[in-house]
DNA sequence: TTGTAGGCGTTATCAC
DNA sequence: GTGATAACGCCTACAA
C-alpha cells in the first residue's frame, strides 16, 4: 500500500517548467511571473497539491511538531492539560505527539528520546514519579531542544515552567479541614521525588503548624506510583487507620489518589466524613456526584496545557537565544462539598 | 534553536571512510569488512548515532506513524482506547499523533487532511457525531492511505472495523432495568448519526419488545453532541420529566450522557432509584464512587485500542492489496451497582 | 523572469 | 570489501 500524492516535481513537468520555478511560484515569489505564478497555482489547487511535510522537515531542520510527555492520558488532570496544549498548538500551526511515561523511569528517558529523534521542534514535560535523574533532558536540552516543564517540574535545567500554586493550594485545603473541626489530618501523596509532592507536603505542614497543631509523620504517606497501583494506596490506608490515634481526616494530592481513596474508605464501609473526612487534588469533572460529593483542590488544567504551550512556542520561534526564563503559578480553586463537612464531634 | 545531532557523514569524515560504506556498516551489511563494521558500530556507539527518522521517512516514503482521531481525549472511554492504541502501536515501532475533533465535522475533516499529509502510514478514527458525509475519509482511502475504523463506525468505506456489541450491552442494560421492575425506561442517546446510536437504540427497542412493552417515542432523547454541551443533556432531561407518563428509569447511552444526567437529577434532588433509575454506557472508574454507584456497561476500551492498531499495522504492513475485510465485535460488561435496585414500587 | 545545482540524511544500485 | 552516484521532495543561492 503505498501513499501517491503530487509533487513539486509533477507540476512542473505538466506545465513545463523547472521545478524551482514551480516551488517560487507557490510561495508567491514577486521574482515569478503572474501568468505563470497563476497556471501553477491552479494546476496546484486542481490537482490538490499538498507540500510533503517530511520532506519540508529535512530541509528546514524542523517538524512543525511538539513532543508531550505524560505520566498517563488516563487522568482527568492530563488529559485536561493536553486539551489545552492541543488547542494552541493546533492554532499555531503545530502537530501534537503524545506519549505516556507511566510513571517508569525507563520509558520517559526512551520516549524523549524518541521524540527528540523525531524531530520535535519542542517538548512539553511533566516527570514521571520514578524520574529522579534527568541527564536524559540535560542532554536534550543542551544540544538545543527547548523544552517546557509542567506540574513536576525540576530546577535542574533553566527554562520555562508552569505549575499551579500547589503550596496554596493544599495550605487552604488543609485549613479547611481544620476550619472544619478536623484535628488528625493524614496525608496521602505521591512519590517524593516529585515537586508537586514536596509543595503540596510543605503547604499541609504550614497549614497544621499555623493552626498549632504539631506534625506526625506517621499521618504522612508516600505512594511512589501516585496510585497508578491500587494496592499501593490501599496499604497506605490501612496503615492510617491502624495507627493508635487514628486520622479524623485526609488530605490527597493527586487525581488517582483522590478517587481511589474514596473508593477504598466506602469498599472498608468507612462513612465519610463522619469517621473520616476528605479533601483532594483532583480534575474529576464528576467529583460533584461521588458519595460523598469531593471537595476538592481543582488545578487549571486546560489553562496551565495553553500557556507551557504557548511558552514553549515562543522558545521555538526565538530568534536568539532565551536566558530569561519564567516560572509562572497558576492558581487552584477549592471546591467545597460534602466529603469535609464539619465535623459532628462525637467524643472529644 | 538548532538541534545539532550526528550524522552518517560526521561519521564517514572521522573514520576516513564514504557514507555508504557506514550505512552499510550501520545496517549489519554483509559486505563489509569486520574490521570496518566494528570501528563503525563502536564509533556510533560512543557518539551516541541515531538515524534521522525524517530523512529516513523521505527515502523510505513511511513514517512509521499512526494518526487517530476521536472526538474527545477527556473522555474515560477514548482515553482508555488511547491507551490501548498507544501500547501496540510503541511495541510495533510507530509513533502516535492523537487528534480530536470534538464532535466537529469541519475538524474532523482538516484533521484527517493534516494527518494525511504528515504522511501518517494509517489512520484509526471514531467518527464525530457531526459527521454525515465521509468523502475526506473516502479520498484517502482511495489514495490507499489504510485506515481502521472504531466505536462509531461507518460501512461505506471497506475497512476493517472495530466495535463493542453495542446491540447486546443495550439489550441487556434495557432488560436488566425490566427485571428490576421498571417499566417506563426513557433512553438518552448522542447524535442519531452515529453507528452507536442506532445499535444501542435497537438494543433499548427490542429489548422493551422482548418484554411485551410498547415502544414510546417521546421517551427517546438525542442529543446531538454527545453530552459535550451540557445544557443539551438537561434539556432532554427536563422534556422527560415533564411527560404525562414520567419514566421511572433512564438507559444513557454514553460516557458524558451518563455522568451529566446523573450529575443533573442530583441538582434537581430527583433520588435515583426511589424516583428514576438510572443505567449508563460509561468507562469511568469512578462509577462504583458515585452517588449512587452507577450500574454501568462497560466496554472493552484498552482491548478495542489494541486490536484496532494490530488491524491497522497489519494493512500498513501487508505487501499485497487487502481485499478480505473484518468487523470485530467485543463484548460489554454489565456492572451492577446502586443505581438500579429493584423498584420498590410505591404506587402502581 | 526563469533555470541550474547543490544539499538536507539516508539508502539502494552499481562500479571499482 | 568499499565507494561514488542518484534519488526521496523541497528549498534557495546563484546563473543565465
Amino acid at each position: 500500500m503505498k501513499f501517491e500524492a503530487i509533487t513539486i516535481k509533477d507540476i512542473a513537468r505538466a506545465l513545463d517548467l523547472s521545478v524551482s520555478t514551480v516551488s517560487k511560484a507557490l510561495r508567491d515569489s514577486h521574482e515569478i511571473g503572474e501568468e505563470t505564478k497563476q497556471a501553477v497555482l491552479i494546476y496546484a489547487r486542481e490537482h490538490n497539491y499538498k507540500p510533503n511535510p517530511i520532506a519540508q522537515s529535512l530541509k528546514k531542520g524542523h517538524s512543525r511538531s511538539i513532543g508531550v510527555i505524560v505520566c498517563n492520558i488516563d487522568n482527568n488532570f492530563f488529559s485536561q492539560v493536553i486539551n489545552g496544549i492541543e488547542s494552541i498548538a493546533q492554532s499555531k500551526g503545530y502537530n501534537v505527539i503524545i506519549t505516556q511515561s507511566r510513571e517508569s523511569y525507563e520509558k520517559e528517558v526512551s520516549n524523549s528520546e524518541h521524540l527528540s529523534s523525531r524531530s520535535v521542534d519542542g517538548l512539553i514535560i511533566s516527570l514521571s514519579s520514578e524520574t529522579k535523574n534527568i541527564d536524559h533532558l540535560k542532554r536534550l536540552y543542551e544540544k538545543g531542544l527547548p523544552i517546557v516543564f509542567f506540574d513536576r517540574i525540576t530546577d535542574e535545567i533553566p527554562t520555562h515552567r508552569i505549575i499551579a500554586n500547589n503550596f496554596k493550594g493544599a495550605y487552604e485545603a488543609t485549613r479547611h479541614l481544620i476550619q472544619q473541626g478536623y484535628r488528625k489530618i493524614a496525608h496521602i501523596t505521591s512519590s517524593d521525588s516529585l515537586s508537586t509532592t514536596s509543595e503540596r507536603l510543605a503547604g499541609y505542614k504550614q497549614a497544621l503548624i499555623d493552626a498549632g497543631i504539631s506534625i506526625d509523620e506517621r499521618y504522612i504517606k508516600f505512594c511512589l506510583h501516585g496510585g497508578m497501583i491500587r494496592e499501593e494506596t490501599h496499604e497506605a490506608l490501612a496503615e492510617l487507620l491502624q495507627l493508635p490515634e487514628r486520622p479524623d481526616a485526609i488530605f490527597t494530592a493527586s487525581d488517582r489518589l483522590s478517587t481511589t481513596t474514596l473508593s477504598q474508605l466506602r469498599i472498608m464501609q468507612i462513612p465519610i466524613p463522619r469517621d473520616i473526612a476528605l479533601v483532594g487534588f483532583t480534575n474529576s469533572i464528576s467529583a460533584d456526584i461521588f458519595n460523598p460529593s469531593l471537595t476538592s483542590v481543582v488545578q487549571p488544567a486546560m489553562e496551565m496545557g495553553q500557556q507551557a504551550t504557548e511558552m514553549l512556542v515562543s522558545l521555538i520561534e526565538s530568534r536568539r537565544p532565551v536566558t530569561q526564563f519564567e516560572k509562572r503559578v497558576l492558581e487552584t480553586q477549592l471546591q467545597i462539598r460534602d466529603s469535609s463537612q464539619a465535623r459532628q464531634s462525637p467524643s472529644p
